[in-house]
DNA sequence: TAGGAGTACGTTAACGGGAT
DNA sequence: ATCCCGTTAACGTACTCCTA
């Protein structure tokens, strides 16, 4: 904590001179100033937001920052009024609100883009008369025959690239016009007559803060003139990196900073929102998320004391914590996986969400779907989605399941497939499966026991997964029918079930299991309808008898007609 | 009602001369 | 003053249905 009052003022004395310093600019007319920090790298994306509002506050009007972390400048900037004619494009338009129009970074180049460039003077060097189309069409001939280690070195470049634009940028958001907008292209030149805006001297108290000046106001949002200031560096000064010689603080105890910073809104009663009787984190949270620019101020003003300083401080450099992804559901899961099948895989996504409604419908093995989601979000969840890939996740356990292969679906539960007139899908029964076809009891049986945990064992065992660990908390063991209605199973299942699946494990560490061939998986090895041991694990006739099982059950619950 | 997945589609980065 | 051309890759959004 010791490292918040290193600096001259202390962090929160700083933050308020930066704040005071801004509102003085503006007040005093100023438009735009440089800040001699980057105010999100040092205070911490929450305080940059306050900061902008209050400063905001001031003029009524919405301002935007934006920061150079390489030169430690943070560029505050009150949004243009709407330019009916100007080429900007709208900022939030998404929303459908947002600040008025203003000048946006550029995106950043991609490989392709960094490449023409790249190319584009030799070709012009080579002949002057080209041009920039035929420029275009000749690097797209030298881009396709571009050795692979040339082109990973452009690939490394643009993500260098991008990750520098992010540093530069951190509130940048590609945010394309949507199709059907009219076309407004960003200015590329400088108006004419656009007089670069320069604060009067006066408003600024250089003894606080001799760095801050204020610079041209369209030097940053528009795109020619980023590029001009790439190769110039027009924009200046830069801020003495000593002046902030700590970077953005990592607190490592929150419930400390929670309890000193409830503790200290609950003794500053001027400042305590009305409802805040007995705040607690939560409350503190929210408090700190909504509460204006003006109340943080003031709140900021009246902590004198530098470990409640540190909290508070602490509270709002956390933030709040990113949402959780939502759990994949069964409908989706059945989806990504019946998707693949040859039949449907060139059919549009949007065609297809009818009939697949009508597959679902039908599909027998809900219970499983719902397994197997909650098992695929369990480990999504821990190790990502890049290690945890759903459409692999689904290659692997369906099989096991004898869940018939995408391919194999239609055919397997007696339905057609049918393209209309208009190339509109339609899917008709010609039979339905027979239901009864194997011993109810123990259907029941293997229904009970298997688990989200068996599940997640099962794909484990295949090296699916790298890195997820197994949590009491999340690997929860949600067998099959424990609350269909309310009620829990009415037993566990036979151990032998269990064991069977310890043995599946086992034999498939044994063999070596085929890989599919294509992306389409339509080399399935398991090509097996309903109640045939797949060659999944070849030679074993292992869990034959788990689906029509699993059928049973959802006659049961009324899921199977 | 928001959000889960996958797909299709549109936009935009750079470039500069010509067209509107 | 601004769009268009020609190119590829990256990214955002709309779309679909179901689930929590």
């Amino acid at each position: 904590m010791s490292s918040y009052t290193a600096t001259q003022h202390g962090l929160i004395g700083t933050f308020r001179h930066l704040l005071e310093q801004c509102a003085q600019s503006f007040r005093g007319g100023a438009k735009a100033l440089d800040l001699p920090c980057n105010i999100e790298g040092v205070f911490g994306p929450l305080a940059a937001k306050y900061f902008m509002r209050h400063a905001g506050d001031i003029q009524g009007k919405q301002v935007s920052i934006t920061y150079d972390t390489d030169r430690a400048v943070t560029l505050v900037q009150l949004e243009h009024e709407p330019e009916p004619q100007s080429g900007a494009e709208p900022i939030g338009r998404a929303a459908g609100v947002g600040p008025p129009a203003g000048r946006r970074p550029p995106r950043p180049m991609n490989c392709w883009m960094m490449f023409r460039d790249a190319m584009h003077k030799q070709f012009k060097d080579m002949n002057p008369d080209l041009s920039v189309q035929q420029i275009s069409t000749l690097c797209s001939r030298e881009w396709k025959v571009l050795p692979a280690a040339e082109k990973d070195r452009y690939r490394a470049m643009a993500k260098h690239a991008k990750e520098e634009h992010q540093r530069r940028f951190p509130d940048y958001k590609y945010n394309p016009r949507r199709p059907g907008e009219k076309k407004k292209r960003q200015s590329r030149k400088a108006t004419p007559g656009t007089a670069t805006f320069t604060a009067p001297a006066e408003v600024f108290d250089f003894n606080s803060f001799p760095e801050a000046v204020a610079v041209p106001t369209d030097s940053v949002h528009d795109a020619e003139s980023l590029r001009h200031d790439r190769l110039h560096h027009k924009i200046s000064p830069i801020a003495p990196a000593s002046f902030f010689p700590q970077p953005r603080h990592q607190p490592q105890n929150l419930t400390t900073s929670i309890t000193l910073c409830t503790s200290h809104l609950t003794n500053v009663s001027q400042q305590q929102p009305a409802n805040m009787t007995s705040p607690n984190a939560d409350h503190v949270a929210s408090y700190l998320a909504a509460c204006t620019g003006e109340e943080m101020v003031r709140l900021l003003a009246g902590t004198a004391d530098p470990a409640a300083q540190a909290a508070l401080t602490t509270a709002v450099l956390l933030g709040p914590a990113p949402k959780p992804l939502k759990a994949l559901n069964a409908f989706v899961a059945f989806r990504c996986y019946l998707i693949k099948a040859p039949g449907l895989a060139q059919i549009p996504m949007k065609m297809l969400s009818n009939p697949m409604g009508v597959l679902w419908e039908a599909d027998p093995n809900k219970p499983l779907w719902s397994l197997m989601a909650k098992a695929w979000s369990t480990m999504r969840d821990q190790v990502g989605k890049r290690r945890a890939p759903l459409d692999e996740f689904l290659r692997l356990i369906c099989p096991h399941l004898k869940i018939p292969a995408p391919e194999m679906y239609l055919e397997c539960l007696g339905w057609k497939l049918v393209i209309n007139g208009e190339g509109a899908p339609t899917v008709s029964r010609e039979f339905t499966p027979d239901p009864n076809s194997e011993d109810a009891e123990d259907a029941e049986a293997a229904a009970n026991g298997l688990s989200v945990g068996d599940i997640i064992n099962y794909v484990r065992s295949t090296g699916y997964a790298q890195g997820y660990s197994t949590d009491k908390n999340t690997a929860s063991s949600t067998f099959l029918s424990r609350v269909r209605d309310g009620r829990v199973a009415k037993r566990q299942a036979k151990p032998s079930h269990i064991q069977q699946l310890d043995k599946d494990i086992a034999a498939l560490h044994a063999v070596s299991v085929p890989e599919p061939e294509d992306s389409n998986g339509a080399a399935y090895s398991s090509m097996f309808p309903f109640g045939l041991a797949g060659p999944f694990v070849p030679g074993a006739d292992h869990d034959a008898t788990l689906l029509p099982m699993m059928r049973k059950a959802d006659m049961e619950c009324g899921w199977m007609r």
